[in-house]
DNA sequence: TTATATAGGACTAATTTGGTCCAATATCTC
DNA sequence: GAGATATTGGACCAAATTAGTCCTATATAA
């Protein structure tokens, strides 16, 4: 139950341009050194963000990176769902299921269910959440699950 | 990001035990008929979850596997956490994290939190809930997180 | 024109996962 | 006690996925 490798570069990539945001573009190779993640791998997740829409590219010299909303405007889930698809934790639970055991499977809807509440439960967690040291808006909701209060 | 095919039967045939709970003992064959999993496979998914202490087994004729505590008491995240370890959504999110990019590393606190609040979801589905087609306790809590009045 | 930077895609190695099978052990019943 | 039934433990292989790298092409600023 983990995240892609991938993902998890995405948001600390992500993450680091919020931190940086002093520049509004970012290259491939800078963000390679601050964050130590291999140069090649950066560029594949960076080119991936771009043709999901979630970052602007710019070639050439002084090009590079850039986030298409601002960081409390792109969720956790939007990068998740980029990378990886519809955020699901079972294979078999797209509103319409086909698989082979269709018929005989009882579980099918609550996973549904299960999906949707945990998918907001990351569309609720923004970039600008995941970077500020102070507790903000998205996590201190996710204090309130965790306490039971809802 | 979906939790593992093993994880998934082991879910289906618990749930699967809870339906028919005329009987109060079941084995890895009928279990593998009921669901068509195939039994090699039936039979090393309940071996994991009885060492785990999920399941209680009983052998020789007359045996099989059981639960070990009543629906209502196992939850959705119990499973997961026997078949895969404790849930993270990210590999570097244990409290004590000590990977190499520990200290160029802005994103970790904020997994924890998500983390908790995802394991807590999935905490408060209890087996019937998945079984039952009435929505009920379990189900009804996620419907207040998806509705965001969390 | 040249240097810089992204775009697209192919390729490989490594890891994980799913699935199967076998020999051993326990236990119920006759 | 013999035999059938069922779990236990572990090894093993095949398949799939993933991570990581590299190369060539294209765009653009200076």
């Amino acid at each position: 139950m983990r995240i892609n490798k991938l993902t998890d570069y995405s948001i600390i990539l992500m993450a680091n341009m919020v931190i940086n945001s002093e520049k509004n573009i970012h290259t491939a190779k800078g963000l390679s050194e601050k964050t130590e993640i291999p140069l090649p791998t950066v560029t594949r997740v960076l080119k991936m963000l771009s043709n999901k829409k979630l970052l602007d590219s710019q070639r050439g010299p002084q090009g590079g990176y850039s986030l298409i909303r601002s960081s409390q405007e792109i969720s956790v889930a939007d990068v998740i769902e980029a990378m990886e698809g519809a955020i699901s934790l079972t294979e078999c639970s797209s509103d319409d299921c086909h698989c082979s055991y269709e018929n005989i499977c009882d579980v099918g809807k609550p996973w549904q269910k299960i999906n949707k509440a945990i998918r907001k439960v990351l569309g609720n967690i923004s970039l600008d959440d995941m970077v500020n040291k102070d507790e903000n808006k998205g996590l201190l909701q996710l204090t309130s699950i965790t306490e039971g209060r809802f």
